[in-house]
RNA sequence: GGAGAGGUGGCCGAGCGGACGAAGGCGCUCGCCUGCUAAGCGAGUAGGGGGUGUAAAACCUCCUCGAGGGUUCAAAUCCCUCCCUCUCCGCCA
């Protein structure tokens, strides 16, 4: 959620996002107006209070005809009273039906674009490895193992589902041993958060109501499964007030991962790639607001080590307006080189989402001229399913095995697979 | 799932219809005092919205005592619904 005050102070700014994301149809004008429409009928309805509680106050003093007419005033304005305040909530409502679904103000340096496509690429690591022999996807180098198991997975859950067992499962686990061991000395506390959670979490996250339809729901239950537990750990904290000193708060929370992928049909199809389970390690940073645009730059430098010590050839892209997030300001992917599709696929993302997250958890960093939001972050330090299909096409042989690259070696206990 | 207890400020804890945003204590901050880590004394110490503004300040006002509704001139206090925590029993990874 944006500051109101931008609205008052600001408009151009929010207006220039806008365009910048290519979203138009919002009528900041009336906006404007409804706001200072509320705050006004909001003033007269306190107005009407503060003479009830006056009023009320001097009813236990009084005795006989005074109290009884003290009474008979107070009913009067209890009455105006609650229709102005009935009409400041509707006011409200209107209000923020259109003010919440605004998204946050985009960084300068954010690239103007509507696609993924018009991402921009900004650097690119490692060599694309050539191989002399026949080059086989994931699902391929998979077969004779059976390590991922679509068709079982598709009898158990359906679509989009997969199974892993016997090496693939131990090298999920050995990525995620391996990625908490790099981010613990870095400051980052490991999490194993709920995946299961309120709306409000949703909502304070800015996945409600902008991205609904990609949250799985448990409606008997009033909870819906997380898609990424950057939910879970931005909410931990909510209606808290750091001291200085707390911050940056780092956290690295591993969690199973849900997402509906409404609208994908047909995209990705393939094997494990684009499933509607997957598990993943998340880094999530409380900063001071003055410091968000250097941790932005900290998380990613995680990433990049990771991915850089698993030896994948990858580039980065700076994520054009179009294909941000409605909470992000600002975001950097890091694509892996998948010679199975023969090009670089996003693995994982890291945005700051300045306040817009922590306005709605209501966030903040005690100081002395009054407290102040604080920044939130969040970056994926694995997305195993992706990260596995990335080792197993860029570490395959002649022979159909895989080679386990070095850094994982210590926690699988096996070199190849 | 069954039975009971309870949710108040950073923490503990009083209040159970009227001057209560809230006694008291602890903690913390500042000052004083005491010639030795300690003690004592004084002051301050929740968050948020709106308004006036000499706009850093100061002032006025409203909301918040788990959440939401209701009763009342008036609710932390009474009623209803929901959520959460704790204890005991049952079940269970």
């Amino acid at each position: 959620m944006l500051d109101v005050n931008l609205l008052r102070d600001h408009p151009e700014l929010i207006s220039a996002t806008l365009s910048h994301r290519g979203i138009d149809g919002v009528d900041l004008d009336t906006l404007a107006e409804l706001d200072a429409q509320r705050r006004a009928v909001r003033a007269e309805a306190e107005a009407l209070r503060s003479e009830q509680k006056e009023v009320g106050g001097t009813v236990a003093r009084l005795d006989g005809d005074e109290k009884d007419a003290a009474i008979a005033r107070g009913a009067e304005i209890a009455t105006a009273y609650k229709a102005k305040l009935a009409e400041a909530d509707e006011l409200d409502a209107r209000f923020e039906a259109g003010w919440i679904p605004l998204p946050n103000l985009v960084h300068a340096s954010v690239p103007k674009g509507e696609t993924e496509d018009d991402n921009e690429e900004i650097k690119q690591w490692g060599d694309v490895p050539s191989f002399d022999f026949p080059v086989r996807d994931h699902l391929e180098l998979a077969a004779e193992s059976g390590i991922i198991d679509m068709e079982r997975a598709a009898k158990i859950s359906g679509s989009r589902f997969g199974l892993l067992t016997g090496k693939a499962a131990l090298l999920e686990l050995s990525l995620v041993r391996w990625a908490l061991d790099r981010l613990e000395p870095q400051g980052f506390t490991p999490v194993i958060p709920p995946v299961l959670v309120k709306e409000e979490a949703l909502f304070g996250t800015g996945f409600f109501p902008d991205d609904a339809e990609q949250v799985y729901s448990i409606p008997s239950d009033d909870l819906f499964l997380v898609g990424t537990s950057e939910v879970s750990l931005a909410s931990m904290h909510a209606d808290e007030i750091f001291p200085v000193a707390d911050v940056p708060l780092r956290y690295a929370g591993f969690s199973t991962c849900f997402r509906r992928e409404s609208g994908a049909a047909g995209r990705d199809s393939r094997g494990i790639f684009r499933v509607h389970q997957f598990d993943k390690v998340e880094m999530f940073s409380f900063c001071h607001p003055d410091g968000s645009w250097e941790e932005h730059d900290f998380l990613f430098a995680q990433e990049e080590a990771l991915v850089q010590e698993l030896g994948i050839p990858y580039r980065v892209v700076n994520v054009c307006s179009g294909d941000l997030g409605a909470s992000a300001a600002k975001k950097y992917d890091i694509e892996a080189w998948f010679p199975g599709q023969e090009r670089y696929r996003e693995i994982t993302s890291c945005s700051n989402t300045t306040d817009y997250q922590s306005r709605r958890l209501k966030i903040r960093v005690k100081e002395d001229k009054g407290n102040r939001l604080v920044h939130t972050l969040n970056g994926t330090a694995v997305a195993v399913q992706r990260t596995l299909v990335a080792i197993m096409e860029n570490y395959q042989r002649a022979d159909g095995t895989v080679r386990v690259p070095d850094a994982l070696i210590p926690y699988t206990g096996f070199e190849t697979f």
